[in-house]
RNA sequence: UGGGCUAUCGCCAAGCGGUAAGGCACAGGACUUUGACUCCUGCAUUCGCUGGUUCGAAUCCAGUUAGCCCAGCCA
């Protein structure tokens, strides 16, 4: 093994400081971590942050990372995400073992904890509306009021809560509140509701249970239940985290675990919101989910990235308490790193036009030798067909070329990757004015591999012999919102861009790519990345999916 | 004078009283059988703003401004 040791002192983000902290004092000896979402939607690119977050931190410290569904509220919560989101964080490598929980497993123990509540005086059932509630409870500026019902003994309040479980009222006819300030300037710890009632079926509890606890009450005491010792959550909670903490402390737990709170992660002009995705789905502007469009994690997959690369992401974007709106381009520059030496480099033609080399013999195939990846020889190398009839990239030809065209044009000679060098003697056109073939002569003694240093050549252009060649489907995409336009209408709908998705079905690649793969991914030269969808390939007849192109820095001259 | 949080390059982000890391993006150049990759070079005299303390402040103090979150029987 080399010794390279990097000197970089890498900084510890602001958590792990506090985990060392905690360590040093003695605070803690171990530690847990969790990923705790509610099962009602799809995980996208945010959600990986705190998945790989929280599993990291328990791999750095030799803790245990749990995946616990807070599926508390039975009105939105589905079977089918909880599937969704297990294979969505298992494919990102985050491993919790044999250590998936349901919150709705512990309402059992959350329910002793409010009757213990209560008995210690710290909870109450309460019988004003909703709308009461809500009056009761004041606003930013003025303290609430206390309710009427505020102060009913131990003994009404175990028999009313007795009931409320029982099933005696219905839904909204009573709560469960916790009696901690009406007066406080945090609006959470004014007399927050613990229970509800919801007469309704739970996905995992079924009918057992017609009351179910809030995610302040709940939350706190799924952490406790499984000795998390770090609860890794998002901004918006850090109002919350002295309601988390008088819980955990008058339900008396042992070794509490603390809260922390970090920045989401959004991206510049991407949508992750839910209500928007859906109207998208529904409307059929994308196909699911999981259209390679969107950055759910299953959108993600089907276009092409990686678990490594959204790795690689969300460490570059870190982790601060500072609202942060990472560009597009950084998520981008993590897969081509990634995939830069693991996939082969193919040629594909993705807008073709026939060149002609008239000097080579009709009916002739032969087959040269093409490196699957110059830059990582582990690859190997593989035999294409070379003939007299190719298709070429229609931008890779120019009647009238400007300055710097390094490419093919009347007279200039380039260098066809893998083959030999042509000169491009003359073409013809339809009466639109479209190119339609170009003609060329080649130049045997210029083969690729001959070592041939006769002459230079400025540029280099892909190709695939028209013969052998196989017809695939490729789609391009961009950005299903118009940057142009900005995000949002002034009515708050999207501004959608019509060109988000570009297929083109006349595409020819080397005969081999034929046999493509699902999840398989490879360069096109000049093209950028491609993964063969899983959706909508056939055997024999792939579709590929563009995950990002290549970084281009030619452009024509004015 | 409601509470909480945050402000360091276009974006992300280190920094924790000793004189502004790094990455993305961008711009030059070298190399090149991908105008890619790789490799060089450049890119904050300044840390929201104003004062103060100090030999010394992005870091401490005071004030000020801006942004985000909170008034679900959602999480």
């Amino acid at each position: 093994m080399e010794t390279t040791e990097k000197t970089t002192p890498v900084s510890r983000n602001f958590i792990e400081q506090a985990i060392d902290k905690d360590l040093a004092e003695g605070v803690y000896t171990h530690v847990m971590t969790r990923f705790p979402p509610e099962p009602n939607g799809y995980l996208h690119i945010g959600h990986a942050k705190s998945i790989l977050l929280n599993y990291g931190l328990a791999q750095q410290y030799g803790g245990k990372f749990n995946l616990r569904f807070d599926d508390t509220n039975p009105t939105k919560e589905k079977i089918e995400f909880v599937e969704s989101i297990k294979e969505d964080v298992a494919w990102l490598g985050a491993d919790w073992e044999d250590r998936l929980y349901f919150a709705s497993d512990y309402f059992q123990k959350m329910y002793e904890c409010a009757v213990l509540l209560i008995k210690k005086g710290k909870a109450y059932v309460c019988d004003l509306s909703a709308d009461e509630i809500k009056e009761y409870r004041g606003t930013l500026t003025e303290p609430g009021k206390e309710s009427p019902y505020r102060n009913r003994s131990v003994e009404e309040n175990l028999k009313l809560f007795e009931e409320m479980k029982k099933g005696v009222y219905a839904d909204g006819e009573k709560v469960l509140r916790a009696k901690i300030d009406m007066a406080a300037a945090n609006i959470n710890m004014r007399d927050p509701i613990i229970y509800r009632v919801a007469h309704m079926s739970h996905h995992n509890t079924g009918d057992k249970w017609c009351i179910y606890p809030m995610y302040d009450f709940a939350h706190p005491i799924e952490d406790a239940i499984e000795h998390v010792t770090h609860s890794i959550c998002t901004l918006e909670f850090e109002d919350h985290r002295p309601l988390y903490d008088w819980v955990v402390r008058e339900c008396e737990f042992e070794e509490p675990p603390r809260q922390i709170e970090f920045a989401k992660l959004y991206l510049k002009n991407v949508v992750t919101g839910k209500r928007y995705i859906k109207k998208l789905v529904e409307n059929g502007t994308v196909d699911g989910w999981d259209d390679p469009r969107l950055v759910s994690i299953s959108g993600l997959r089907r276009r092409g990235y990686t678990p490594e690369a959204i790795k690689m992401f969300v460490e570059l974007a870190g982790i601060s308490k500072a609202q942060s709106t990472a560009e597009m381009p950084m998520l981008e520059y993590c897969i081509r790193e990634d995939l830069k030496l693991k996939v082969p480099r193919q040629m594909a033609i993705l807008d073709p036009v026939k060149l002609v080399i008239d000097n080579y013999p009709e009916g002739q195939v032969e087959y040269l030798d093409a490196p699957n990846n110059m830059e990582n020889e582990e690859l190997g190398s593989r035999q294409i067909p070379f003939g007299r009839e190719l298709y070429i990239e229609r931008e890779d030809f120019m009647e009238e070329p400007p300055k710097k065209y390094f490419r093919l044009f009347p007279g200039n000679e380039v260098r066809l990757m893998n083959a030999y060098f042509v000169r491009c003697t003359d073409y013809e056109k339809d009466e639109n004015g479209n190119v339609t073939v170009i003609h060329a002569t080649y130049d045997p003694e210029t083969k690729s591999g001959s070592g041939f240093t006769g002459r230079k050549v400025k540029g280099t252009i892909h190709w695939v012999a028209a013969e052998t060649a196989k017809k695939v489907t490729v789609r391009l995409y961009e950005n299903i919102v118009d940057e142009e336009a900005g995000m949002f209408a002034e009515d708050g709908s999207l501004n959608l861009n019509p060109n988000s998705l570009i297929e083109r079905t006349e595409c020819y690649v080397e005969p081999a790519l034929a046999e493509a793969k699902p999840f398989d991914r490879f360069q096109f030269v000049r093209n950028g990345y491609f993964c063969c969808d899983s959706h909508d390939s056939k055997p024999g007849q792939p579709v590929f999916n563009r995950i990002v192109s290549l970084k281009s820095s030619f452009k024509l001259p004015k």
